[in-house]
DNA sequence: GTCGAAGTTCGATAGGCGTCGTACTATGGA
DNA sequence: TCCATAGTACGACGCCTATCGAACTTCGAC
């Protein structure tokens, strides 16, 4: 038994272990790209279920996977949920303008 | 015979045309991320052979199509050779922040 | 305890693509 | 005209990965 039951922190970098290649190829998907564009615009973050996408629920769950390894965004339980958000501070920090520019595109 | 004879500019998409995800996709390579970081420090442009990879010739012309098509870099012919150059402004007014961001990653 | 709901993990599959070597084109110089 | 140089086009190969279904785990509710 453990003093914090509830909302753990699943496994994710360090904002120093964030590497460029890995976000840009997170990035280069177009379900992943729907994906932080989605959780761009609830700052809370949201439950995988809540997303609508164009995939399976599996092939969802690789998707955030790849997106938590590389630093994108972060994961972290509550009850049976899995609530993921953009990690836009660290980001920002390493990679100022990125997020907004890719946020900024109509198409 | 023609009146413009030399620096013939290759096809490449118009900034209406340019989408985000192939930019993405396009910058989510390694050896191109490392195409685009050269280029942008020769904002006019350099030869293929100039650049410094660790692929054939083949491979370095494959990658810089894609960059082009993606619309991520322009190139002009100049005898024989192939002058590409990054397309800063048409990025800049589509995605503001994106190669910025991208260019100040250290890592 | 039992059940259902939310997600993950595993294995398999298929398509995409990064890589290379070779052949080819085109331009400029001797 | 002939040749060397710069670069592209093509075909093949192998790896990577997006996708799915099915089995499994975990948590909450009854």
């Amino acid at each position: 038994m453990d003093t914090v039951s509830s909302s753990k922190q699943l496994p994710q970098p360090d904002r120093d272990e964030i590497r460029i290649d890995a976000v840009l190829q997170a990035l280069g998907e177009p379900v992943r790209l729907l994906i932080v564009r989605t959780l761009a615009d609830v700052p809370g973050g949201i439950a995988c279920g809540e997303l609508d996408l164009p995939v399976t629920a599996s092939t969802r769950a690789h998707h955030l996977r790849t997106l938590r390894e590389a630093g994108v965004l972060t994961t972290h339980t509550d009850g049976t949920r899995r609530i993921s958000a953009l990690r836009r501070d660290d980001l920002d920090a390493l990679y100022p303008g990125l997020i907004d520019g890719v946020l900024a595109a109509k198409r």
